[in-house]
DNA sequence: GGCTGGTGCGACAAGACATGCCGCAAGTAA
DNA sequence: TTACTTGCGGCATGTCTTGTCGCACCAGCC
């Protein structure tokens, strides 16, 4: 990449190969990685620039506990090379928003430098406060938020690593079942985000089948010295279809078709909720006629219950069938108390 | 900041004033800026420093067709200064799946270089392809995800910059109602994203009222000349609670009173609907009782009526009453064609 | 205890490099 | 045409970088 002795370059170079505070990274481990990109040079010369040129301008530390000195960047240092835009940076306000419901805020401290940069840009616009960003820019997520699951900031990191890198972890998981806590050895496999928890999908060592484990009873972890457990032809996607998480996917696609209300029919004209879909009027005044190819999971079934009357579903029949059913039994809970003789109808 | 002659970390000011492509900076501006703060140098240096220095290892672009040569970066071009680690890029990649569903193409491009970056981070950690880290990480968001609105690159970045700068704007839009298209100039005073569709909160010039533009339906939006008008003592989350938005949402909270069944007890009991949430056992097997204190909003509603019969709702009365009249309505459409003797059933 | 290897650091000299200045050329606006 | 702006090559100067050496400190290890 770099061939020769540009000095600039060099500092960048070893600015990136620096990392965040709760890591760090030796003397000699960084002039490796140096001549790894072709700067070769001496011993002296890198510990000049670390602590004559880069720590008076940068936000660095220095572990000198230890003789050979540590290097690291303070905790919330970000830099971004070409400089955050505007639009960009209320893009991320926009997105920490939305992700504020989805993610454990541990997850969303991740990306915190990020998020603080952008503001920070924002406040600046207007140094008079005139702008007042915060108070312009809202996200109404369209799905009821709930609190997501708090978790470990640590158990994140090793999992994350772990499964990335292919490294078994142990912990401490606290089962729900027994409500006992239980050393494991564990083989990660993938990681799947649903609502607000997240699961960790792995193996127990010695084991072949594949568990879910929710991230925030994870206690504990750390990389460990057990070898990984390669688990073959493992396909995520898969795994999930076959209504692991209680998502009833079929694998093909059905064919939706409904009578929607006017406000749903502006909604789906605009947010469409397939791209092959098709809205045309009915003879019944202020209802329309929905066509659309959509997946047949638990997620487009819960969206149609959450429509109400507004929809009346004449296909696939299982869908029209159990939004029936579900509509019964709701009625029956609601009507059990005022009409107590009626209190017989099914609602299991 | 830095007040000397220091090489180094003058280029490293240089770059951050650079913008990517879309933008451009010119010689002049640049040797300006960089006196602000305080580095002041010779025009020519600031010219050896571009062509020669930085163009050399940066993807920097340089548009000499006018003499003021003006500059700037790839459009794609991406730097963290402490370079990313791997929790980070999976926490970054699990974002983006998320707000797939929520925002449109476009906004998350303003953000692509970021994801891109997480990208090749995860690929480059295992060369081999070993990872494989696409396969192994999943969001199974809250709601049924819609196709969130097409929207013009320019459209978003002109609104953003115009909002957060205080400017009013000149665009084309296209009403829902007449279905034409109409040249409107714009005062914008919020951005909100609810759904999948991003509204613009502004007033048209010469009237004194706030309406909502749907961002996608903006066409050919440029900063305007005119001035921007001030909303005097404007705040979004007064003007969204006032139902603006259809989410009759008191300004207090409520206590919902439920009973639920085992599966949702679960759910609340890791991911709970408000901080302040108490479950207990009922005298009724694998049902349990549900308080909370939670927002009387749409939002909420709508959470309760996607759970179907798993929870039957004792007050607030309006949610009851708005719950059972529902389920009735829904009954209703399917009765109505099994049954054709019950047809005169309320259903409006 | 002494030896050794690894590391940090001050000093120094050689040489590379950045910088300001000048002059010239090309394009543009008055 | 004239004045102005901008880019660019060249050059002298002075600063800065860099490799080398010597010394100090620390931790094992024989």
């Amino acid at each position: 990449m770099a061939d020769a002795r540009d000095t600039s370059f060099r500092y960048l170079t070893l600015l990136q190969l620096i990392p965040r505070y709760p890591g760090s990274i030796s003397t000699p481990v960084l002039k490796e990685k140096l001549a790894e990109r072709g700067f070769h040079i001496d011993t002296r010369s890198l510990q000049r620039d670390l602590s004559e040129k880069l720590s008076t301008h940068f936000p660095l530390g220095c572990d000198d506990t230890q003789k050979p000195y540590r290097w690291y960047f303070d905790r919330d240092f970000q830099c971004q090379l070409p400089a955050l835009d505007v639009p960009s940076a209320l893009t991320l306000v926009l997105a920490e928003e939305y992700l504020k419901g989805l993610l454990p805020p541990v997850v969303i401290g991740q990306l915190s430098p990020q998020f603080t940069d952008a503001r920070r840009l924002l406040d600046e616009l207007s140094s008079n406060g005139l702008s007042q960003w915060a108070r312009k820019v809202r996200a109404i997520p369209n799905g009821k938020a709930l609190i997501p699951a708090e978790l470990d900031e640590t158990t994140w990191q090793v999992v994350a690593q772990a499964l990335l890198e292919q490294k078994a972890i142990d912990v401490n998981y606290l089962s729900r079942t027994t409500e006992t806590e239980k050393a494991l050895i564990l083989h990660p496999q993938g990681i799947v985000s649903r609502h607000s928890v997240t699961y960790l999908l792995a193996q127990v060592d010695g084991f072949d089948d594949l568990r879910q484990f929710a991230l925030h009873r994870v206690k504990n972890a750390a990389i460990s010295e057990t070898a990984w457990q390669v688990r073959a032809g493992f396909n995520i996607d898969t795994y999930i279809q076959s209504s692991a998480f209680g998502y009833r996917q079929g694998s093909k696609d059905v064919t939706l078709d409904a009578e929607i209300n006017r406000s749903v029919a502006w909604l789906l004209k605009e947010t469409p909720l397939s791209s092959e879909q098709s809205i045309s009027p009915t003879n019944k005044s202020g209802w329309y006629r929905l066509t659309a190819l959509v997946p047949d999971d638990q997620q487009t079934l819960w969206w149609l219950m959450g429509m109400g009357a507004n929809v009346k579903v004449h296909a696939p029949s299982t869908w029209r069938d159990e939004l029936k059913a579900s509509a019964e039994r709701v009625l029956a809970h609601y009507l059990e108390d005022s009409d107590p003789h009626l209190s017989g109808v099914n609602h299991g």
